[in-house]
DNA sequence: AATGGCGGCAACCGCATGTTC
DNA sequence: TGAACATGCGGTTGCCGCCAT
C-alpha cells in the first residue's frame, strides 16, 4: 500500500528560503512551538511543507546552532567518530554541540575526506585517485539512473558504493569495528567527555514544544539574525533549567558508553 | 573583462523508524 | 495487530560565489 506524500505539491514553494519565510517560521515556533511539522506551514502561512519547515529550523534557524568555522579539535573528532561509526551522521552530531548532520556531512564531503585522502597518499603513497566533482556527480546520476530500475531501498547502498572508495569511507559498522576503531573513539570521547555529559540535553530539540519559549530570552528572537547569538553556556543552563532529557540523547549515551566498554573489552583481549 | 570549472553549502528526496489509533 | 501518519536520517542535487585562465 501506497503512503501518503509528506506534503501536497501543488503550489508549495521550493528552493531557497527568503528572510521573510524565515522570520515568519522562527516567529511560528517561538510562540507555538512545533508539535506538529505537517500542519505547521499552513498555520504558519508559510507555502512549504513541513519537512522542508523542519529542515530550514533545525539546520539553520534553530538559536542553539554554532555556524562558522570548524575548529581543528571538532574536525579531528569527526575523523575520529567517522572511523567508529561511520556515515551515522546524527550520531556524529550528538557529540558536537550545536553542529548539524547536515553540516557535518557536509564538511566531510568537502574537506575531511579530501584531507585524509591526501594524507593517506602522502604516507602510503596510494589509496586510489582522487575523484573529482565532475566524476562523482557523474557517479551520482548513474547511480540515481540504476536506482530508477532497481527496487527497494537502494539509495545508501548504491550511494555506499559510490563514495565508499576509500578507506575511510568504507568504515566498518559499529558491530565490527576493529579495536584501532574503538581506541579512536574512546581517546575522542575521552578527551571530550566532560564537554559531552554536558552538552547531550542541547541536540535534543530545545524548543520541541510550546512549554519551551518561555525560557528563551525575547530579545534573542528579536533579532533577525538569529544565528549564533545564544552561546551554548546559556543555552545549557536554560535547558538544565527546564529539566530538558530526552529518549534520543539518552541513546545517545547508551550506546556511547557501550560502544566505550566494548572498546575497553576488546583493548583488554588485545592485551 | 569574460568565462568555464570547481568548491561549499543549503535544500530536496526517498526510505527507515517510531507513534498513534 | 496492522494501517496510517509523523518524524528522522543519509544520500544526492542544484545553486552560487570564487578563482584560474
Amino acid at each position: 500500500m501506497g503512503r501518503a506524500p509528506c506534503c501536497e505539491k501543488e503550489g508549495l514553494r521550493r528552493g531557497a528560503w527568503s528572510s521573510e519565510e524565515d522570520e515568519r517560521l522562527v516567529e511560528y515556533i517561538r510562540r507555538h512551538g512545533h508539535p506538529n511539522w505537517r500542519a505547521l506551514p499552513k498555520q504558519a502561512g508559510l507555502l512549504r511543507c513541513g519537512k522542508s519547515c523542519r529542515l530550514r529550523w533545525i539546520n539553520y534557524l534553530r538559536p542553539d546552532i554554532k555556524r562558522g568555522n570548524f575548529t581543528a579539535d571538532e574536525e579531528e573528532l569527526i575523523v575520529r567518530l567517522h572511523q567508529s561509526l561511520g556515515n551515522k551522521w546524527s550520531a556524529i552530531a550528538a557529540q558536537l554541540p550545536g553542529r548539524t548532520d547536515n553540516e557535518i556531512k557536509n564538511v566531510w564531503h568537502t574537506h575531511l575526506k579530501k584531507r585524509l585522502d591526501d594524507e593517506r597518499k602522502a604516507v602510503g603513497g596510494g589509496g586510489g585517485r582522487q575523484q573529482t566533482r565532475k566524476q562523482s556527480k557523474a557517479k551520482s546520476a548513474t547511480a540515481a539512473a540504476e536506482r530508477e530500475t532497481t527496487p527497494g531501498r537502494s539509495s545508501s547502498a548504491t550511494s555506499g558504493g559510490v563514495t565508499c572508495s576509500t578507506v575511510t569511507e568504507s568504515a566498518a559498522p559499529v558491530s565490527s569495528s576493529s579495536s584501532a576503531d574503538q581506541a579512536a573513539i574512546t581517546s575522542a570521547c575521552h578527551g571530550h567527555h566532560h564537554h559531552q555529559q554536558q552538552h547531550l540535553a542541547v541536540k535534543e530539540e530545545s524548543f520541541s514544544s510550546a512549554e519551551q519559549p518561555a525560557a528563551i530570552d525575547e530579545s534573542f528572537w528579536s533579532s533577525t539574525d538569529v544565528t549564533g547569538m545564544m552561546n551554548l553556556g546559556d543555552m545549557d543552563e536554560e535547558l538544565s533549567l527546564a529539566g530538558s532529557s530526552s529518549a534520543r540523547s539518552e541513546d545517545m549515551e547508551f550506546w556511547l558508553k557501550m560502544l566505550l566498554e566494548a572498546g575497553d573489552m576488546r583493548d583488554l583481549t588485545v592485551l
